[in-house]
DNA sequence: AAGGCGATTGCCT
DNA sequence: GGCAATCGCCTTT
């Protein structure tokens, strides 16, 4: 686990530094780690931020306790995890966009693809985005808004052998707001991030 | 009260 | 490449 003083920093810091992180879900009997290889950072005096205009009832816990999860709703079909930063009322948070599995990928695959026979060609798209992660692991608002991540069933570990040497960054994706800083962090030797620059 | 847009994805042409 | 799905939040009446 990976004490409260590590998120209650600089959320941009602890956006670089959460590459390389494990993801730990508990589900169905199983334990599923995965390696975080893309995340984003969102700031309280970030126009691209849901927590630029204050705490409403979808962004308070952002405002909490860092290293709680924030999880979203977004297009109002799919979900989103975050990391809750910095120290408590300020509204900070580092979007998780995707994660490497390490074991598990026939069940994840059953879970994003249903209909689908497994196709180890295609095995990234089980997490290679933002609401394809929470869709494979089984993360929801309702199961997971305002819990702490330090114990399972959803809980994040430092990775034993970190790499950030691979560490690239880029402007965020999908934000019309905020376009110019680089606040996207990424693993580039992964296959699983969502995308990467020059195109 | 109503309309538009978004930290997205997958299917269609 | 376009576009629908679908809901919370913002802006405008």
């Amino acid at each position: 686990m990976i004490p409260r003083e590590f998120y209650a920093r600089n959320t941009v810091l602890v956006a670089r530094e959460l590459i390389g992180a494990i993801l730990i879900r508990s589900i169905d009997g199983r334990v599923i780690r995965s390696r975080i290889v893309e995340t984003e950072a969102y700031r309280e005096d970030d126009p691209a931020s849901h927590s630029f205009r204050g705490p409403t009832d979808r962004c308070r816990v952002m405002f909490g306790p860092p290293g709680v999860a924030y999880v979203y709703r977004s297009y109002g079909i799919h979900h989103c995890l975050n990391v809750v930063t910095e120290p408590e009322g300020t509204g900070c948070a580092v979007l998780i966009r995707a994660v490497e599995p390490m074991e598990a990928f026939e069940y994840l695959w059953s879970r994003r693809f249903p209909q689908t026979r497994y196709d180890a060609n295609r095995i990234r798209e089980i997490s290679n985005g933002p609401g394809k992660l929470t869709e494979a692991l089984g993360i929801t608002v309702g199961e997971f808004n305002g819990v702490d991540l330090d114990s399972p069933p959803l809980e994040i570990t430092r990775s034993p052998d970190p790499d950030l040497q691979l560490v690239e960054s880029d402007v965020r994706i999908g934000i019309s707001r905020g376009r110019d800083a680089r606040w996207r962090f990424y693993d580039s030797a992964s296959e699983y991030v969502s995308r990467k620059p020059g195109r």
